[in-house]
RNA sequence: GGCCCGUUGGUCAAGUGGCUAAGACACCGCCCUUUCACGGCGGUAACAUGGGUUCGAAUCCCGUACGGGUCACCA
């Protein structure tokens, strides 16, 4: 096959007409919370038009390999439900979608463009000193003959391919976030395309396969709004249409930082670990830097389809505000049904409770109102097993009206009718308990907080002394008051 | 430093020349209640700054300050 039948081939093979997005992560491991946000714009933009969503693998540095990356970028999109309709692991037809699988392709738009003058051959060695080049006026490299320059290629002399950039004029780009930029070409420098070890940069390799994959809109973070115009320039050498620019402002830790893994902020996996659901964390990193405009904030995958819109992406940084995510956490938390609650909370549930009689389905209405996140389960319901050692002072509370002797009486008189209760259900419980209160003319308050105290000796409680005796059984619940009698006599 | 970009309450943000400047989180108070919580009600709190333009500027223009990005054979 002659190399323009190959050009030809390629060309060919460029789907039209669709709206088609890239989300391309280079796999480092784990996926930013920025990074997660950007996937999350991609593929609205593209869901919105009832386009394709791509997956490209961006591993062209090879300094930077990390085994098993890639498996967790598939896992996080399949997580949150961001499913791609091209990629590596899936295939499509502008394959292959690994940028180190489409190495020598790079190559060969690199000799096109050595061809067309929009490039050229610079045989400097890299020196650590010189870590910012040579200016590119005074690159002797910059003017070589092409002869030779072909001649000392040839011979096997090491180069790199670096961009020729007009020395004068201007550049303009067009972003639909942040509208018309121009930079004046003299603050761009020539650029290396593809590295002495033959593989592109991302300067390159992005242009390249953004045009042969055919992508209409180019969503990523604002980072490379400086390189645009470079783009730009190549776009227009190689005479293909320039694709749409969607740049996305960071997500911050602070006022002055970008959040990352190195100050410890938490990355997707992070959050998932920390008792976060990953619906409610895409919910929010939606509305970190994007706003429907209306006032509704809790939104399914379909519904941010529906209400996406690039006009409404911010050109300015937000800063990760974990609050606000527990608050939406604590929100899909409480939309759950309890089956589905149980499910996620079971192993939560477990830490703490080992008793295998304890029936954990029974946890799901007290915990469910009143879990941010899952990893605060353990801690809430630590007493079920064992019974803590507790100061009696938690017996005197003002509002109830108790304190050690009024508690006492109470317990003494709860006793016996929690044993007459026929069938040991929450409505038996509570009914006797609240006719009880009736019946010795003191405040509901008054009986519940001595009998909750003494099952549960602790303060704090999800749910009251009706649930928590229920759970406990009728034999641990009378077991512990009678700890608790001991205690005030 | 050059170039580019940004700036509404503590945070996310609505707002595209007519505002008494939404809403949400957080915070505070009150109510409800079998504790905490949940829930309900209410409250504090913002247009970085100086000049223009205009009958009128958060909204348009210029400057200043502050912040960010970029200037790699990393992406």
């Amino acid at each position: 096959m002659t190399d323009q039948k190959w050009f030809e081939d390629m060309e060919a093979r460029i789907p039209h007409g669709e709206v088609r997005t890239r989300f391309a992560p280079s796999p480092t491991g784990y996926m930013h919370v920025g990074n997660l946000r950007t996937a999350l714009y991609t593929y609205l933009i593209a869901k919105k038009a009832g386009g394709k969503f791509i997956l490209r693998i961006e591993d062209t540095d090879q300094g930077r390999l990390v085994e098993g990356a890639a498996d967790v970028i598939y896992k996080t999109l399949r997580d949150c439900h961001l499913t791609h309709d091209e990629g590596p692991d899936i295939g499509g037809p502008v394959g292959p979608y690994i940028q180190t699988e489409r190495r020598e392709l790079y190559g060969k738009y690199a000799e096109v463009l050595l061809e067309k003058g929009g490039a050229y051959r610079c045989f400097c060695q890299k020196t650590e000193n010189e870590a910012e080049g040579f200016e590119k006026a005074d690159d002797p490299c910059r003017d070589l003959p092409k002869s030779e320059s072909d001649a000392r290629a040839a011979a096997g002399e090491s180069f790199v391919i670096r961009q020729r950039i007009p020395h004068e004029g201007t550049t303009t780009f067009h972003d639909e976030i942040f509208g018309d930029i121009t930079v004046p070409n003299d603050t761009l420098d020539d650029n290396v395309l593809i590295k002495s070890d033959g593989l592109p940069t991302y300067n390159f390799a992005n242009v390249i396969d953004d045009h042969l994959m055919g992508i209409t809109h180019v969503v990523r973070g604002s980072e490379y709004l400086a390189s645009a115009p470079k783009y730009n320039l190549l776009y227009e050498d190689f005479g293909w249409e320039i694709p749409k620019y969607v740049h996305c402002s960071p997500v911050m830790r602070d006022k002055q930082n970008k959040m990352s893994k190195r100050h410890g902020d938490p990355s997707y996996e992070d959050l998932l670990a920390q008792g976060y659901l990953n619906d409610a964390v895409l919910n929010y990193v939606a509305l970190l830097g994007w706003s429907p405009g209306g006032e509704q904030e809790i939104f399914s995958l379909p519904e941010l389809v529906e209400a996406f819109d690039i006009s409404g992406i911010s050109k300015s940084p937000a800063i990760f505000d974990i609050e606000k995510l527990t608050y939406f956490n604590a929100e899909y938390i409480k939309a759950l049904t309890p089956e589905d609650f149980t499910k996620l909370a079971e192993p939560y549930i477990r830490e703490s409770v080992k008793n295998p009689a304890i029936d954990i389905s029974l946890f799901a209405p007290i915990l469910q109102p009143r879990t941010e996140k899952l990893t605060d389960i353990p801690e809430k319901i630590d007493f079920f097993d064992a019974l803590p050692d507790y100061a009696v002072e938690l017996f005197t509370n003002k509002k109830s009206k108790t304190n050690s002797e009024v508690s006492l009486d109470m317990l003494q008189k709860t006793m016996p009718a929690l044993e007459g209760i026929a069938d040991w259900t929450e409505e038996a419980i509570h009914d006797t308990l609240i006719s009880l209160a009736e019946t010795l003319g003191v405040k509901n308050a008054t009986l519940m907080w001595p009998l909750r105290i003494a099952v549960a000796g602790k303060l704090v409680t999800p749910g009251g002394a009706v649930e928590i005796c229920h759970i406990l059984g009728r034999d641990e619940t009378l077991a512990r008051m009678k700890r608790g009698i001991e205690k005030l006599s």
